[in-house]
DNA sequence: GAGTTTGAAACT
DNA sequence: CAGTTTCAAACTC
């Protein structure tokens, strides 16, 4: 199976698995409007608001009798997954032979919308709503045919409903997907063949034959597909629920096709790599799918979810509260999802253009790059802005429902930044417990590119950035520093000693001796953090954090232990994490405490220290920056005239500069409690600095120029 | 850069 | 749980 196992989901940590902050998210615009088609080009950056292209709610209405309605709107209900949430959006489908849906498949469609929440999808479940039709999905030769063609009926129902007008409608055997899109240029999208007999219809009914294929959006969920079995009279065998997987993965598809496909232009996102797609880090919409849901842990915050576009099988998530980044394996599922676009649109993804859709509460950007440019794209840091990225080909998995195998230890309790990868040749029962950084690694080395070959071409992985406070530390403090290389040598880095390991990172750039802190060293691994957490179950977690209840401060969750040092110096974890020693530790001599007066000293001078760097820096660039300005501005007289005395160099704003450095030299001597001699001195040797900088450039300019001249 | 000091982790 | 050893980082020269 591919869904999550309730028992795996329940270990999962609780901040990656905590959806309490989501439940609230509004299925629609608050005119009621779902989707929001019209491109908005100068709509915000999407942060605030905006959910993932999947929280759209999505009703496929298949031509089914009303009474086959009832029954999968019963399925659904029996499954006890519907919210009852209003559908804003709805594919119904007039085009039979593609979308007419059995009851149960509809049933299973529905659900699988549900589910598929996973990266913030909101795909209601609330039962197959009978909808105006936004989305006309028509089976016509293979193809999907994306361009801005309306049709006008669709359009006034679109309209009506508040929605904007996608439509794929029938053309022969073509889809034809009336998008938003600007380019009025149609998308064609090949659909596989089958047999001549075009349309699913005939494909449901038939368990035997294979379900049409199609390069398929996920929006990086996981596609908790679940057989509709007992409800409402509805039995699916096992391969029929793996056609359904397949339908409700390629409905998902058109779906997403037609949103993201449709707007080229309005790259607000901050792109990473592949396709992008922004998702909203307030909200989505229920807990059906608490791995991909932007949800955050409390309040304001928000996970982010990082899916390599190389690496199909990871998605990177940042957990606010948590330095760590949390990775999780996804795993491709529906080998009868693959399948090949062509025809117009594979130009059309080649354009490397972001393609950003606002629907309601959803924005989107979706850079569509080819899949070698995806490789080429080196990580970047993480910025302010939620990015989601899809991969399109693939549906996803959190972990198997199968345990794992020998090694199973508490997941909660792994080390930080995760992921359960799939071993090589393992299926989904083998795994590689892999730090969240070496997501980065990947997607620096040759790794990266075996996704792309992998079968799974062009991934897009769904990627949300956002700066999060992260343990106390900005998220610019922790993910522009980069860790220290270790230099173990005798632990294999596979011990707690090695800052690497400890932090659940794989070793990159050490200069460690006999490492195993890697990937070609999984086994070892495992079992080095299995021994870790037998040991210590809170081994790999954060050893700062929130003091108890009503304290406010940061605090070490085991205390220190030092004798010598006086807590004074790094060998102390509290000093070293910048707090203060608190009850908890055993520290002997200890004057890490709040009125210390060795502690406050050291601070003030490491405090004046910094300063005092600063400014002189700031000022020396200052004086840099108004010295080069000037020989910009007097290089046309000096060639002209032959040359000028190096006093000509003192402008107002070198002037100001010197002084600036005069003074921060003279505080530096104050701050020293120097001398008034010693101060003098100080400040008229920086005065001579200050004459030597504006002489040397003078005479540079002089000769920069005469080499000009000649 | 080599050697020393230090305290956490690992071990008994 | 306490004492000892191992280890790698922090620190000093």
């Amino acid at each position: 199976m591919d869904v999550v196992s309730p028992e795996l989901t329940s270990l999962l940590p609780d901040e990656i698995m905590d959806t309490e902050a989501i439940e609230d998210i509004p299925q629609s615009q608050p005119d009621g409007s779902a989707v929001q088609s019209q491109p908005s080009d100068d709509a915000p950056v999407p942060m605030e608001t905006d959910t993932p292209v999947a929280s759209e709610h999505l009703s496929l209405c298949s031509n089914a009798t009303s009474a086959e309605h009832a029954k999968a709107l019963a399925a659904v209900t029996a499954l006890g997954i519907g919210s009852g949430s209003p559908l804003p959006i709805s594919i119904s489908s007039t085009l039979p032979s593609l979308l007419t849906l059995k009851p149960a498949m509809a049933a299973s469609i529905a659900t699988t919308k549900t589910t598929d929440s996973l990266t913030g999808t909101s795909f209601s479940t609330g039962g197959l709503q009978r909808l105006t039709a936004p989305f006309t999905i028509s089976a016509a030769n293979h193809q999907i045919i994306l361009n801005k063609v309306a049709s006008s009926q669709a359009t006034e129902a679109a309209k009506s409903a508040g929605i904007s007008p996608q439509i794929i409608k029938q053309e022969g055997q073509k889809l034809l997907v009336t998008t938003i899109g600007k380019s009025g240029q149609p998308i064609v999208l090949q659909l596989p063949h089958t047999g001549g007999k075009p349309g699913l219809s005939q494909t449901f009914g038939d368990n035997k034959s294979q379900a049409p294929q199609f390069k398929v959006v996920t929006i990086g969920g996981r596609s908790e597909l679940k057989p509709v079995v007992g409800g409402a009279g509805n039995q699916l065998t096992t391969l029929q629920a793996q056609q359904l997987k397949t339908v409700q993965v390629t409905l998902i598809c058109f779906v997403l096709l037609t949103i993201t496909l449709s707007e080229p232009h309005n790259s607000n996102m901050q792109s990473i790599s592949g396709k992008k797609i922004a998702i909203s880090p307030l909200k989505t919409p229920s807990k059906v799918n608490p791995s991909v849901t932007m949800g955050g842990v409390g309040g304001s915050q928000f996970k982010t979810i990082i899916p390599l576009a190389s690496q199909p099988n990871v998605q990177q998530i940042q957990v606010p509260g948590s330095r760590f980044h949390y990775v999780r394996l996804v795993t491709a599922t529906t080998a009868s999802s693959s399948g090949h676009l062509s025809g117009p649109s594979t130009s059309s993804i080649q354009t490397a253009k972001p393609m950003v859709v606002s629907t309601g509460a959803v924005r989107m950007s979706v850079p569509i790059v080819p899949a070698q440019t995806i490789k080429q794209m080196a990580p970047k840091p993480l910025t302010s802005a939620t990015v989601v990225t899809t991969t399109p080909t693939q549906q996803r998995l959190i972990m198997p429902a199968t345990p794992l195998p020998q090694i199973q230890p508490n997941f909660t309790n792994l080390p930080p930044g995760t992921v359960l990868a799939p071993a090589p040749g393992g299926g989904n029962v083998g795994y590689a417990v892999v730090p969240a950084q070496y997501v980065t690694q990947l997607q620096q080395t040759p790794f990266v590119t075996l996704a792309s070959s992998s079968g799974f071409p062009a991934s897009a992985g769904i990627q949300t950035q956002a700066r999060l406070p992260l343990n106390g530390l900005s998220t610019s403090e922790t993910t522009s520093r980069p860790r220290k290389p270790c230099n173990c040598t005798k632990s294999q880095c596979l011990k707690l000693y090695c800052d690497c390991f400890a932090n659940g990172e794989f070793c990159n750039n050490c200069n460690c001796n006999n490492c195993f802190n890697n990937l070609e060293h999984e086994t070892e691994r495992l079992k080095a953090i299995k021994t870790c957490l037998d040991r210590n179950p809170e081994a790999f977690k954060p050893k700062i954090g929130k003091g108890k209840e009503g304290e406010s401060d940061r605090r070490h969750s085991k205390g220190c232990n030092c004798k010598r040092s006086g807590c004074l110096k790094n060998y102390c974890e509290c000093y070293e994490a910048k707090i203060m020693c608190s009850s908890i530790c055993k520290c002997i001599g200890c004057k890490n405490f709040e009125e210390s007066p060795e502690r406050k000293t050291l601070m003030h001078l490491a405090d004046a220290a910094e300063v005092r760097v600063l400014q002189q820096t700031a000022a020396k660039t200052k004086l840099s920056s108004q010295i080069s300005d000037l020989l910009m501005r007097t290089t046309p007289v000096i060639s002209s005239g032959g040359g000028r005395l190096p006093y000509t160099f003192v402008t107002k704003e070198v002037l100001e500069a010197t002084c600036e450095c005069l003074m921060e030299q003279a505080k530096k001597a104050e701050q020293a409690h120097q001398p008034q001699v010693e101060a003098e001195r100080m400040i008229l040797e920086e005065f001579g600095h200050c004459l030597m900088r504006i002489i040397s450039s003078a005479g540079k300019a002089k000769a920069d120029c005469a080499s000009i001249n000649c």
